[in-house]
DNA sequence: GTATCTGCAAACCCTTTGCAATAAG
DNA sequence: CTTATTGCAAAGGGTTTGCAGATAC
């Protein structure tokens, strides 16, 4: 069994939550995206397979964040986009600002900042995220031919 | 003149757009809040004292992006915040996740992190967004008190 | 004069919620 | 058995848009 699928139980199980079959279907699912996702593409997923609602996905959603298993990601496009997080390196990005394109990158300094930082002001933190914005190589380059833009 | 005034009529110009004076007065009452809003309270400001509509604001509110007089805030509580940014330095959020408080900080490591990350994958920047989350120095300490939570 | 801008109200779209039926423990 | 969960469809709430009249230039 998928490490996702025990992890969530536990959660559920601490928090007095029962486990379903739909529940299980979501998370055996998220596990299948390597990177982004939002709600809709993770319900037309699963509706082929397993028949879930979308209205219990967006019920479980808020689950799977509190057991760790996904982490939002804001893509300026009018919705919320989500992204797995076991089993992979805590990582930042880079948002291109013309194509929308996201490069992910990672940096050990960062850590450290979140330490110092949150500890300067007081704070416990559990977790940081940072966005770069500006221009991926390629759409840098397409700019760099058409300087009137 | 308030500086955004004459910022945001520049850059007006540029695109070929025209000043009116619904929009002086959103780029005045802007320069007023002197930390986070969101549009209901922009509006609700500017209606009393000149009667500009809620359509007007959320056409405009790309437009002072592009400008550079402000940007967008994520806070997780269903809707848009924006943080005026001129003459503000810099700075990065810790949000707590109890309370939902903002404070600000601001650490030149990440300039250099920016910069570096972004010359690393070929990558032209414009800027960042560091955030950490966790628990406020008071919500920390309530939560000692109940090791139950 | 012409193209942009405004206000209004309706449309949009993602997300949440009430409810009756179902299922987990 | 009791309480949580599901699917459906409707409601919610922030944001966008079509349109006719007003206005900048």
């Amino acid at each position: 069994m998928e490490p996702e699928i025990e992890i969530f139980r536990e959660h559920l199980g601490k928090k007095g939550l029962r486990n379903t079959k739909e529940r299980d279907a979501i998370v055996r699912e998220i596990s299948a995206f390597h990177d982004h996702f939002d709600v809709d593409q993770l319900y037309l997923l699963i509706k082929k397979k397993k028949g879930v609602s979308k209205a219990s996905i967006y019920r479980t959603i808020p689950l799977l964040i509190e057991a760790g298993l996904i982490t939002e990601v804001y893509l300026e496009d009018g919705h919320m986009h989500y992204e797995r997080t076991l089993g992979r390196d805590h990582h930042c990005h880079l948002r291109c600002n013309q194509c929308r394109t996201i490069i992910e990158f990672s940096d050990p300094r960062l850590q450290e900042i979140e330490r110092e930082v949150a500890q300067k002001v007081g704070f416990v933190p559990d977790g940081h995220k940072l966005e770069i914005t500006g221009l991926c190589p390629q759409c840098a380059a397409l700019d760099k031919r058409r300087p009137g833009a």
